[in-house]
RNA sequence: GGAGAGAUGGCCGAGUAGGUCGAAGGCGCUCGCCUGCUAAGCGAGUAUACUGGGAAACCGGUAUCCAGGGUUCGAAUCCCUGUCUCUCCGCCA
């Protein structure tokens, strides 16, 4: 959520900078219900600050028989609150429900743009190789190794959702543990293992409510939701609570499973992995002082990179353009993997910086010193790795030519020494 | 699933025949004093949001004693609904 004072006091630079986001003025309205809402609140005020007045009059006076016309007239009073009350609360909902919708503003250095061709290639790492024969996808690979069987996960749930066998199910735990060793153990995170399903307020302090509800897997009772990202649970583990500045920086890195509808995206990306209604995700998450959140950014990403590295898998990092990014964030770095058996780069990692945005919506705060008011502190994440596209990369890019799939070498230990995946 | 108990400020904890309660007391914390050091002691301060005025320091108003509704001139206190927590029983990994 944006602070609505802030937009009061500069809307015409708060407008054009959301414009940014793609043509758009997403603040029609805002000035007339702020104000209506202010006017109200002086009327019903001034109205209450009256009541308690004279009723704490009426209190003191013992012989009620002196204040009964006192009484009366207070009964008006409070007839007209209760009016006033009302029409107020209506406002306040609708100006509440408005600034809900309402995207985070772009970076200063978030690039302008308006689509993904306006992305901003930052740096790359590694050779995207030509492999001297024929490349294959990981989908042909996968099943070829009767390592994933996209048949039986279609029959046992539907499309989208896919069975691991053997060394594929053993390559993403792997997959998992190395993350988040590497995480724990090199980059100072703290490992966390959240609930998979949250609530509405979870969802609405992280962003994903209540613009994107169709995107969400949901339970009908309790109301629940399926986690689309560990950012939601993990981001949501501070909501209203004040830190204290010594407590920050705050990292966590968890593993969770990822669900999300994809609706929208039919007929994308229908075979393999890429896109799953389930997916396994490592996930890293700061809660930072506002001062150290653009050099967070980048030292996040870092960590993420250092996992491609590890693997020995080329990428390269790209900054989004105002058009691209997300609703919550304000500067977003897509790491994307080289994929030689589509011959093209896939996003592997989102790495995000929500400013105050979704702190203050969800209400985390600490304090520059102890006599200090509350301030905002800033969120980050970013995923470290999305779990299954990283064994896509894997497969694509250690493929042989019979087939089989060399065992990067850092991940050899965690698969029992296993070198050679063959069928 | 059955039975019962509870939810008050950073924490503990008073307060239920409605008014002087934003809320006693204690702890913690901050500042000052005092004190060979430490400890103890003394004094002051110590919630949040919105909002009006002000350049600011600051001053004022409103709301908040789990949440939402109701009764009343007036609710932490009374009534209704919901949520959550705890205990016991049953069931279960």
């Amino acid at each position: 959520m944006l602070d609505m004072k802030y937009i009061r006091e500069n809307f015409e630079e708060t407008d054009r900078r959301l414009r940014t986001r793609g043509g758009e003025s997403y603040l029609a309205g805002f000035c007339e219900l702020d104000e209506k809402r202010r006017a109200l609140l002086i009327e019903c005020e001034t109205l209450k600050a009256l009541r308690n007045s004279v009723s704490d009059e009426i209190g003191r006076t013992k012989d009620k028989s002196l204040v009964q016309d006192k009484i009366l007239e207070m009964r008006e009073v409070s007839h007209k609150i209760k009016g006033l009350d009302e029409e107020l609360n209506q406002v306040d909902d609708q100006l509440h429900s408005f600034m809900l919708t309402v995207p985070n503003l772009p970076h200063i250095t978030t690039p302008v743009g308006t689509s993904e061709n306006d992305n901003v290639l930052v740096r790359s790492w590694g050779e995207p190789q030509k492999l001297p024969f024929e490349a294959k996808a990981h989908w042909d690979l996968g099943e070829d190794l009767g390592i994933l069987d996209f048949e039986r996960g279609a029959k046992i749930t539907g499309a989208r959702f896919t069975l691991y066998r053997g060394a594929g199910a053993r390559l993403e735990r792997a997959l998992i543990n190395l993350m988040l060793d590497l995480h724990t153990d090199q980059h100072g995170y703290q490992e966390v293992l959240p609930p998979f399903m949250v609530n509405r307020d979870s969802m609405t302090g992280t962003g994903q409510l209540p613009k994107f509800e169709e995107d969400l897997f949901k339970l009908v009772d309790p109301e629940f939701f399926l986690i689309p990202t560990a950012e939601v649970p993990v981001t949501n583990i501070h909501r209203n609570e004040i830190l204290k500045k010594s407590d920050l920086p705050i990292s966590y890195c968890a593993y969770t499973p990822c669900f999300r509808r994809e609706a929208g995206s039919y007929g994308k990306d229908t075979r393999g992995l890429i896109r799953q209604h389930q997916f396994n995700k490592v996930e890293l998450v700061k809660f930072v002082h506002p001062s150290e959140s653009d050099a967070a950014l980048e030292t996040l990403t870092g960590h993420a990179e250092k996992v491609l590295q590890l693997l020995e898998l080329p990428y390269r990092v790209m900054a989004l353009c105002s058009g691209d990014i997300g609703f919550s964030a304000a500067k977003t770095y897509d790491i994307e993997v080289w994929l030689p058996g589509q011959s093209c780069y896939r996003e592997i990692s989102s790495c995000s910086t929500f400013g105050d945005f979704q702190a203050r919506r969800a209400s985390i705060r600490f304090r520059e010193d102890e006599k200090g008011k509350p301030e905002f502190v800033h969120t980050l994440n970013g995923s470290g790795l999305a779990v299954g596209r990283t064994l896509v990369a894997i497969l694509e890019n250690y493929q042989q030519e019979d087939g089989s799939v060399l065992v990067p070498t850092v991940l050899q230990p965690y698969m029992g020494g296993l070198e050679l995946v063959k069928s």
